[in-house]
DNA sequence: TCCATCATGTAATCCGTTACATGATTAG
DNA sequence: CTAATCATGTAACGGATTACATGATGGA
């Protein structure tokens, strides 16, 4: 069971929607999945490679010489419903952000400030992002039965940015008392380099 | 420069709180950062081996025979500073859960509605843990200059679970209209096993 | 002609998880 | 005495990123 992790099911469903190149793939999976999805450029070959052995994917003809477009077949699609099926793998929680702010006593109220303006502003770059996918994709795709379901992972995207927006706000006021003794500069005190 | 990723800094921040075993170690990660952050139990004892050597930590009499303490010494507590003030190294995301409703056509309504359901009776679950965890970490360390900081990871959690929560019924809602078509069973079509 | 983009792949390496292997202490 | 918990480590494996290596095509 070579379970190429989930990139297998990223690929096959990337496929799901139409043929494309490696190179198209890669580039899909960067530009529409990006929100929620990411795969490294080093997995899409194998992992094509791998499909297209077990009849998963077909290769043809490419749009330049040399180049193949692979497309899904049958029992690809069959692979990728199983895939799909298969209980939600839990990624770890990994938050440099938190992680950060957690021990933020060390890292000085300052800085803590600081990240949390960072993460709001990011966050409130998302959501106009969000807003605008979601006024291009419902016309673009008017009326596509994969419309709805995209709709729904832009709304998570949507209220993930809203919260964090919200959070970082909230975050603000309780670290609004803490004493500003934070620059605990590296070396002893009384000491301006950095 | 062998930097263990972001375990050193995990480390080196849970022993900063207090020193103990890397046994406790492990519990405090998985207990105390959990909702953020996690270490596999095979990275901890490497990486405070490497602390120790460059006299990071330091190793004292544990509570048992063979056992041992380990404190954070003056120059892991700058080490700390110095990683924490570190960029922070975007975590590329992969969620799985919307993965599977991107391609909620292939997968069909009915499963992404009881993905959508799960997700959200989860999160209904970590916003009480949360409300818990709040009520209950601000009457133990009350005072404590760790305080403030702690209660802004938690208030991130609070707000993470409450917009998963309306986020699922808005996606909810956004599959209402979407067709029942959707048991594409994996053979031919009116076979009603599952 | 030359650069950007399209295009395909391999190899080295790192990070992280899991399984394995072992043993001391304490509470029941 | 015996099971649960505390405690420490190593080894094997697998997954993912990055760097490396190469070349065609088309437009400026």
């Amino acid at each position: 069971m070579a379970r190429r992790s989930q990139t297998e099911t990223a690929v096959l469903g990337a496929l799901s929607m139409h043929p494309m190149t490696a190179y198209a793939l890669r580039e899909a999976i960067r530009d529409v999945l990006g929100h929620f999805w990411s795969e490294s450029f080093g997995q899409i070959y194998p992992t094509l490679g791998a499909l297209e052995q077990q009849g998963h994917v077909e290769r043809r003809e490419g749009p330049r010489s040399g180049s193949s477009t692979f497309a899904i077949t049958d029992s690809g699609t069959a692979r990728l419903r199983e895939l799909l099926s298969e209980p939600i793998a839990a990624t770890p929680p990994r938050s440099g952000l938190l992680l950060r702010l957690f021990f933020g006593r060390t890292l000085g109220v300052r800085k803590c400030r600081e990240l949390l303006l960072e993460a709001r502003a990011d966050a409130e770059r998302s959501l106009a992002e969000y807003d605008r996918l979601a006024r291009t994709i419902s016309a673009e795709e008017a009326g596509s039965p994969d419309l709805p379901y995209v709709l729904t992972t832009i709304s998570a995207g949507r209220h993930n940015a809203e919260a964090a927006i919200a959070w970082a706000d909230e975050a603000l006021a309780l670290l609004e008392d803490v004493p500003g003794d934070d620059p605990p500069a590296d070396g002893p005190p009384a000491n301006g380099d950095s």
